[in-house]
DNA sequence: CTCCGACTTCAAGCGCGCTTGAAGTCAAGC
DNA sequence: GCTTGACTTCAAGCGCGCTTGAAGTCGGAG
């Protein structure tokens, strides 16, 4: 098994085993997400490590985050060795904020399409679905999803504005 | 209050109150999600159930549907009227299950990282968060994480794969 | 040696969800 | 009448995360 060493991935071996098109990789690389040496006929080595920072990656992307931000995290991570307890547990928590928050969006978001069930509506100004997706987004975070008239909805001049066609 | 009538309204006022731009509008309407009438004036007048299909289709969107799936969906509620209760149910019954997949693979993604945590790896055959990035998602739906020693590493001639440099 | 497949670079393309810009029209106020 | 601003269409562009294609090189087998 001469030069076929286990300890450096040829792209189509770190393809196969990361479960990334070789295309993927290498953009990757330019993105600065993981690193190669070079052969003397110019082929990228990758180190085992680069399985590891790949899969950070993926998962960060699961999280939610871009390629840049994932590129950012993974800056504060020891570039060829698995992180320290330490280093991990800093990462993880930001993370588990962020899956915190998701989840809550979408609890959020269960309760009110259930609501909505109940009311049949998608009424303009009483259902929460309406304006969730009306302004509430554009306003901040923050649960102010009941009751909120909206502002435009004030100075109406018709008897009851939700009374649509 | 002559030709300000209330119960259409021209693009810049549903761009203002649906909180989305006027050229999104017409996108929008390209697509299919929403129609509008003409004036003499070749100008665009939306009827207010507009509003409502708009909000539709941002609700569809935080629930991680497409806008063509927005449309599909759309195409089965009524096209000026609220839905009925029946109706409804349909696609918040479909929603829900949309979204309790996706809290489930996030609190899943939550427990792996907790687990990460403890082990501090991020470990090449042990580490779930690893395994998940790795091949899991190619390999379809279902609890596969744990104890799946992947394809490759069988053969693999060294004393533990998972010791990198 | 040839052959062949895996590799190389670079530019361009794609799919989604829009935005931007150019060039023109409409409609209300003065 | 003129001005102004909101509207119209159409094509092109953008940001992200890649993929595809062309044209060329490397490297191991026969």
């Amino acid at each position: 098994m001469a030069p076929t060493r286990h300890d450096v991935l040829t792209i189509g071996q770190l393809a196969e085993r990361s479960g990334l098109a070789a295309s993927a990789l290498r953009y990757y690389e330019s993105l600065g997400l993981i690193h190669s040496t070079r052969t003397a006929g110019n082929q990228r080595r990758y180190p085992r490590s680069a399985l590891r920072r790949i899969a950070f990656v993926r998962a960060a992307q699961q999280v939610g985050l871009s390629l840049d931000e994932a590129r950012a995290a993974l800056a504060r991570l020891p570039e060829d060795r698995a992180p320290s307890t330490r280093q991990w547990d800093a990462v993880a928590a930001a993370w588990q904020h962020r899956i915190d928050r998701q989840i809550a969006e979408l609890q959020l978001m269960r309760a009110k399409l259930t609501g909505c069930i109940g009311c049949g509506c998608l009424s303009l100004t009483r259902c929460g679905l309406y304006n969730a997706a009306d302004r509430a987004g554009a306003a901040g975070p923050g649960a102010r999803y009941l009751l909120t008239r909206d502002p435009d909805t004030g100075p109406e001049p018709g008897p009851d504005p939700d009374a649509e066609s």
